[in-house]
DNA sequence: TTACATGTAACCATTATAGTTACAGGTTAG
DNA sequence: CTAACCTGTAACTATAATGGTTACATGTAA
């Protein structure tokens, strides 16, 4: 399957708070935006403010950048939110007969190249940060002000 | 959510392929190394059969290996299981609200950190082969003969 | 105290996975 | 030719994650 929904969503948010820093922003105005349901912005909110990255309080309206988005990188975003479970990006096949040479060593070997694989993913993700998103869409579309 | 265990166990039957390649594999004996059931394995020998790694024929016992294992990469097998399907690797929400300028930039966007991050995944994946597999777990046990 | 926001729990429909059974159809040995 | 055996595939199941929805407890401040 691939990688949830919940990892692009939480860089919508992030950027939005950006651009839209001088508002307001309520789960339902983000909600708005992202076009969803405000408590499913909620949940995300809440795992971006678990790894620190924004701040959201009971009953004060409105969520804000808690870093600076040059200084949030895509993987943070994507360890936050959980947009793969235990960090297993792929899945191995978990009891191969151990009476055979293959199934007894296959899991360790196969093991070896997910890890790369999987490092790769997350090394480009590190080097791209929200701000590179924010670029992008200010480039697309400068703000009138 | 992770990728799919057909993956793996596609590398798996492709090394089991090689290793016992002087016996005939049978969908039943490759079942049990794997340790599933047999139509499990028919279902993705079909599969690798589609991508030119396997020659199988109804009726005819045995898989056996299409290509030399060094010219078989893992973005081959990935490719060929559907280890993630359309090549999609992420999820961008659906419908952003074009009303708003983040709503209506943030797709384009977040796709083109998340096309390089999978060319990254699939640039590794392509950098290794069964071979690679192969000689790693004959490097643990080495084979009497 | 009233109005409004966040945090969460409970629940649902949808979808992919992995496994299972069953059987149609191809192949070969006797 | 038929019996035995194999592959290909359809149909069905249980399990699990996703994304959404409603409802409500709790916190804040005018």
């Amino acid at each position: 399957m691939s990688i949830s929904s919940r990892f692009s969503v939480g860089i919508h948010i992030l950027a939005l708070l950006e651009i839209d820093k001088t508002e307001v922003n309520t789960s339902e105005n983000i909600a708005m935006s992202v076009n969803t349901n405000p408590a499913v912005i909620r949940k995300i909110t809440g795992m971006l403010k678990k790894a620190g990255l924004v701040n959201v309080q009971p009953g004060i309206a409105g969520a804000k950048l808690a870093k600076d988005i040059s200084e949030i990188t895509l993987l943070d975003v994507y360890r936050a939110v959980n947009a793969v479970q235990e960090d297993e990006l792929f899945t191995v096949h978990a009891k191969p007969n151990p009476d055979c040479p293959v199934g007894r060593n296959i899991q360790s070997s196969v093991e070896i190249q997910f890890t790369a694989a999987q490092r790769a993913l997350e090394n480009e993700l590190e080097n791209r940060t929200i701000r590179d998103v924010v670029d992008d869409i200010l480039n697309k579309e400068p703000l009138e002000s």
